[in-house]
DNA sequence: AAAAAACGCAACCGCGGAATC
DNA sequence: CGATTCCGCGGTTGCGTTTTT
């Protein structure tokens, strides 16, 4: 079928973005929130699309951003999710509160890919089919963490209390950050009990499981477990 | 000092999938 | 139940800035 284009591109406003429109796109999204992203520039007199409204409010306006070089741990971390995730920057991105997938992608691409071997590059073909791998060695690793202790992985979980705790209104719609989006990418297998079990399993006192837990902690966790080298089994990209 | 090259970031594009009609 | 709309994601591009020659 043919697909109708997000927005009537004529007469619309490209490229960078001026702080009236800013502050036009901001104040609006406060007052009226933004459940459609398409009307939303119609009804706020901006002269965008609606993708554009959303990306620059997902990016840059939205509270709870976290603007800045990326620390180390931030890196290492992103290296690490990477490995395992492949280049699935939303939910990489869900692992650091504060960064956008936009933000982790243009970092990974521009600095953390130099730091890989050069032959550990995959033609892009056969990254798709490791990636599922990953992902189903990832959910291998979990449940048998699970059944024995509180998993490492129990960060899954976490993603959830993380967002919560950045009060931010597009939690309710979009970028969700939930069981949904890593359901999304083919780890259907795993129960929805099984994320809460995990969360509610005896001596669970990951850092991680603590809602307003600080970043910091967030990355040495990972850098913990990195250095462990708990996640050697997984295959490299 | 000027030109070229490299870098980094913001934004756009097109696709897939979920939701709705 | 197929058609259509909308959203979100990942890849890519454009352009300003910085570094190198």
């Amino acid at each position: 079928m043919v697909r109708a284009p997000c927005c009537e591109k004529v007469g619309l406003n490209k490229g960078q973005w001026t702080p009236e429109e800013d502050q036009i796109l901001a104040s609006y999204i406060k007052k009226y929130g933004h459940e459609n992203w398409r009307a939303l520039p119609k009804e706020a007199g901006l002269l965008r699309c609606g993708k554009s409204c959303r990306l620059r409010w997902i990016n840059y306006l939205r509270p709870g951003i976290k603007r800045g070089n990326f620390t180390k741990e931030e890196e290492d971390a992103i290296i690490s999710l990477h490995q395992m995730l492949g280049n699935r920057w939303s939910a990489i991105a869900m692992m650091l509160p504060g960064r956008t997938d936009n933000e982790i992608k243009n970092v990974w691409n521009t600095h953390l890919k130099k730091r890989l071997n050069p032959n550990q590059i995959l033609p892009k073909s056969k990254r798709k089919m490791q990636r599922q791998d990953n992902l189903n060695s990832i959910m291998e690793f979990s449940s048998a963490s699970a059944s024995e202790s509180c998993s490492d992985f129990s960060f899954f979980s976490c993603t959830e209390s993380s967002n919560v705790t950045e009060g931010d209104s597009n939690n309710a719609s979009g970028n969700d950050g939930s069981l949904e989006s890593i359901h999304d990418h083919g780890v259907e297998e795993i129960d929805e009990s099984f994320w809460t079990e995990t969360l509610s399993m005896n001596g669970c006192d990951s850092p991680l499981m603590v809602a307003d837990s600080p970043i910091e902690e967030d990355m040495s966790f990972w850098l913990r477990i990195f250095e462990a080298g708990e996640l050697q089994g997984f295959p490299e990209i």
